[in-house]
RNA sequence: GGGGCUAUAGGGUAGUCUGGUCCAUCCUCCCGGCUUUGGGAGCCGGGGACCCCAGUUCAAAUCUGGGUAGCCCCA
């Protein structure tokens, strides 16, 4: 912990010490317990476990307002599953955690911790799946994975033990799939830009950092720590690989047996609040948007000698009941100074604080302050319940406004090698013209790594953007234009 | 795969080099009590630790060996 961190007071640079700032954060905020005794393993508090559930509730919402129904598929994946597809199992062996009782000879089949449920639940669907009548098949679960992580494991951001939620669907015409795979990208807008207020770019990966065995993949690059890309939910445009080597097939209007094509899109939980801990955290803590805070409101008594206490408690314990019914709300009756409380609280990141003291109870007022502006008023108590109604939206355009600025101040070009190196450290994405993102780009992505440190994230979706000159690194003719940034 | 470092209460630490003054320091935390409350209050009392195993020694938190766990760096 860097020297200036007091004891007492979190009060950590997020901007120069972004590590010891969130370290410090999740366990201050009690989010995480990073001392259960297996590395890459973390304990969740409440405090991350209820926005975690909030987040998974609304992609669970939207996925099954878009036709997924929701399932459950068992933990444990025999070798033989695993290995149908050879590009899968290359892609993830080196991360399976295999199972052994007893010494493995006791186990009837070798057995694989899912590290990701295609092999789980495409023997099913190869069961399930007769007729184009089954199509369009759209399915999640909501489970944990575990990858073996070689890599340094950060709490939230990279674990051994994750939790997701996982969507693989099949459809009938690979149109309908590559629709699927836009759709899996609106999703990931609405909730994580448009509901969290985290803003990101998709980018369509260059082929040698595409899901194993997937034939495209976007990936969602959101941006923390001064600039570094941290990736949300990928898509993964699976074609009809799984489908062959898996034996899922369908018999179509006209009588022909045919190889569906499949999707599968996977958010993050952990990674998500991480990615809304970091973006829109501030020096005094969390700052969660109201629809996701473990504690949307508390309540903090004001006593002063020679005021009436009963009545203060009394008008804060009926203000709790009332909107207890409505929100997550917490009556602060400990024993602590306000002004302890009140850092106790931010710390928290909780939205809005409403104070009671003897100003209030006169003059049938509330004291309300907001986390996010960090802005006192006073209200009439009357209109509490439409100040309420409305101040989460605020929260929320605030946070994202703040966001947006920050990611929009990040974006950068650069047309030649100087150009780059010039802007390699500065934080954020850099659009250089670039060879190819198929496998034969690789060596000069590689030039581009070693050389800056930066990582081809791909090329950006939505926006196809005619390449200009020549690749920044071969010289070859530019095919397309890609945005380099380091990760996280 | 190679190298380095660290291990003292729930959290953070002092003490380790140079063995004894240490039934282990300070802050925080937790429990009880009194007093307090518009931005981190105060006092009194109480609680809680030398990673594990062996060795050296009259004497080990401290030295030696082994184990375990964690952190960092390089490939």
């Amino acid at each position: 912990m860097p020297e200036e961190v007091a004891d007492k007071e979190f009060n950590i640079d997020k901007e120069k010490h972004f590590s010891e700032w969130y370290n410090e954060l999740l366990w201050r905020a009690e989010l995480i317990d990073q001392r259960y005794n297996v590395k890459g393993f973390l304990v969740h508090r409440p405090n991350a476990t209820i926005a975690e559930n909030l987040i998974e509730e609304m992609f669970e919402k939207e996925l099954q307002r878009r036709g997924h129904k929701p399932m459950r598929f068992p933990a444990v994946i025999p070798e033989e599953n695993f290995e149908k597809e050879a590009e899968h199992v290359e892609g993830f062996s080196p991360n399976v955690f295999w199972i052994t009782h007893g010494g493995s000879t006791k186990l009837e089949k070798k057995l694989a911790l899912r590290p990701t449920s295609e092999t789980a639940m495409y023997i099913m669907y190869a069961q399930w799946i007769r007729s184009y009548r089954d199509l369009p098949f759209k399915a999640y679960q909501r489970c944990q994975v575990w990858r073996y992580e070689t890599k340094h494991t950060r709490p939230l951001l990279r674990d051994r033990e994750f939790y997701w939620i996982e969507a693989h669907d099949v459809f009938e015409s690979k149109r309908e799939a590559e629709r699927q795979v836009i759709e899996d990208m609106e999703i990931t807008e609405e909730i994580i830009h448009n509901k969290l207020g985290i803003p990101f770019l998709y980018f369509r990966r260059p082929s040698w950092d595409k899901f194993a065995g997937a034939e495209y993949t976007f990936g969602a690059d959101a941006l923390i720590a001064s600039g570094r890309v941290l990736q949300l939910p990928s898509t993964h445009f699976l074609g009809q690989n799984f489908s062959k080597t898996f034996g899922i097939s369908f018999i179509d209007k006209d009588g022909n047996e045919r190889h569906p094509w499949q999707t599968c899109y996977g958010p993050a939980v952990g990674r998500i609040l991480a990615a809304v801990i970091a973006v829109h955290g501030d020096n005094k803590g969390c700052v969660f948007p109201f629809e996701i805070a473990p504690i949307q409101i508390v309540i903090v008594p004001i006593f002063k000698t020679g005021v009436d206490i009963d009545a203060i408690n009394t008008k804060c314990l009926m203000l709790h009941e009332k909107l207890k019914k409505e929100y997550r709300v917490e009556f602060d009756e400990s024993d602590k100074q306000p002004g302890a409380k009140f850092y106790y609280w931010e710390l928290r990141g909780v939205p809005i604080r409403i104070e009671v003291g003897e100003k209030e109870l006169h003059e049938a007022k509330l004291t309300i302050v907001r986390r996010d502006t960090g802005k006192r008023e006073m209200i009439d108590e009357k209109e509490l319940d439409k100040y309420l109604k409305n101040v989460g939206k605020e929260i929320l355009k605030n946070l994202k406004e703040k966001a947006d600025k920050d990611f929009n101040s990040r974006l950068f070009e650069a047309k030649t090698k100087e150009e780059l190196k010039k802007l390699a450290d500065k934080g954020g994405f850099i659009k250089v013209p670039f060879c190819s993102i198929d496998s034969d780009g690789k060596p000069c992505a590689d030039v581009i790594k070693e050389e800056t440190g930066l990582e081809v994230r791909g090329v950006l979706h939505g926006r196809e953007e005619a390449a200009k000159g020549k690749c920044i690194i071969c010289g070859r003719e530019a095919k397309l234009m890609v945005y380099l940034a380091k990760s996280y």
